[in-house]
DNA sequence: ACAAAAGTGTTACTCCTACACCCATGA
DNA sequence: TCATGGGTGTAGGAGTAACACTTTTGT
């Protein structure tokens, strides 16, 4: 090796030499969960590129050239939602050559989890709405793979840390998480197993109130311990 | 929403409008951890640039406009080591605004698992060096935390799934696979316990070989069966 | 009174942990 | 013969899964 090549370069120098390479353009696409109906479903708009007619895809836009990938994730739920106030997190990038019609574009994929009942969202304009995720066959882009890939990190989150009461109101019964649960994971839990793992987590507090617009016996209300709620950390900074 | 706003575009019209956001790079970084001497090592190299004189980097480079994800960081990991049959898993992107003195530069990091001792690198040319883990304190770039979040993953993943055997020859004896365990989670385990465990996961084919360069009782040889073997998609594919 | 869900405990089983002795080999 | 690690089993505790009856409320 030469004294030459042994010379540092200044990031100045490497950057013209790198010119070539600022031709990928880079998304963030959000894969935002709500749940209603003892359902999960999923936020997506009808895609308007020509190549998709017909398909709807996930809520993304490319990350701007000031912007660091949360903020971006922020920004675009903000948009479509009017939302700033939610759990958001990473889950991976998917970069395939051909994923994007246009050009070359890599997109990382965020997931989000929103209460849809306490945060009614103007769903009529601009073709955006909720649909059960196991009612979901194809999507624009790989945008279905990219919800299979949100959909299995959140069932594998989902007991280990308290992110699913961003899905539920503030208060809420047992009847309703454990319901909540069983739609994520797709399976039956029994009911006194499900409350004794709960508990052990030590996740909620009993309200001291109780459901009242039930047909039945009306359950006890909880809600989240404070020291779990994880919310947007750019406006938590504020 | 007016008629004209409706129309679908077609993605070549998106692409137009999209030029501006293609000024972000984008770049994949290796975390390739090896182990010899009974201690996990990563593999870095002398940071070239003169913002992080004397401080080592990890093995990365942008993606080029025509690779992929895995072709790139596949391309990476053969430009600098010359292997190509390896395991390498995505982990996460990386992507604060100023992480990178050039510019804008986006990264999404990999993590690689090689058997130091069977891959004899030309370490000599090119300062590229095997570095033990938990001796390293301050990384170029972000690097030092990509390398927290990569062991924290291989951390997580390695009683899951039959990944450190990547880190292995061919032929292993279960000391040396307990000292790796030790090695990559940073505990002392109990001898008994962890070849249950092992046993219980039937990922391993007893060879009926011994040691035989071992100053004392030698043990008993294995390998990892091969349908548990996971090497590179790209070259297993041809 | 009936329907619907709330609330609650025990038993069996599985899994995990802690722990100690004799054995085979090389020096 | 000594030093070094190989190889093995068990008992106690923790956690998990299966399972049913009584209570409260609304209709």
């Amino acid at each position: 090796m030469t004294e030459k090549e042994l010379r540092l370069k200044t990031a100045e120098i490497e950057k013209i030499s790198h010119l070539d390479y600022f031709n990928i353009a880079i998304s963030v696409d959000c894969v935002i969960f709500g749940y209603d109906e003892k359902e999960l479903k999923v936020l997506l708009i009808k895609s308007d590129l020509e190549e998709f007619a017909g398909l709807h895809s996930l809520l993304g836009d490319l990350i701007r050239p000031d912007e660091d990938l949360e903020t971006a994730s922020y920004r675009i739920l903000k948009e479509r939602t009017e939302l700033d106030d939610v759990y958001l997190e990473q889950v991976q990038a998917f970069g395939s050559i051909n994923r994007h019609p246009s050009g070359r574009v890599i997109t990382i994929a965020y997931y989000s989890l929103i209460d849809i009942k306490n945060h009614k969202l103007q769903l009529n304009h601009n073709q955006l709405n909720w649909h059960p995720v196991n009612t979901i066959r194809k999507l624009a882009f790989d945008h279905k793979l990219i919800l299979d890939t949100c959909l299995k990190r959140l069932q594998e989150q989902v007991m280990e840390t308290p992110v699913v009461f961003n899905l539920l109101p503030e208060k809420f019964s047992l009847r309703e998480l454990q319901e909540l649960y069983e739609a994520i994971l797709g399976v039956e839990l029994d009911r006194r197993n499900f409350r004794k793992k709960i508990s052990i987590k030590d996740w909620l507090v009993d309200m001291d109130e109780m459901e009242n617009d039930v047909p039945h016996r009306p359950g006890k209300l909880y809600r989240l311990k404070a020291e779990h709620k994880r919310n947007n950390p750019l406006t938590a900074r504020i």
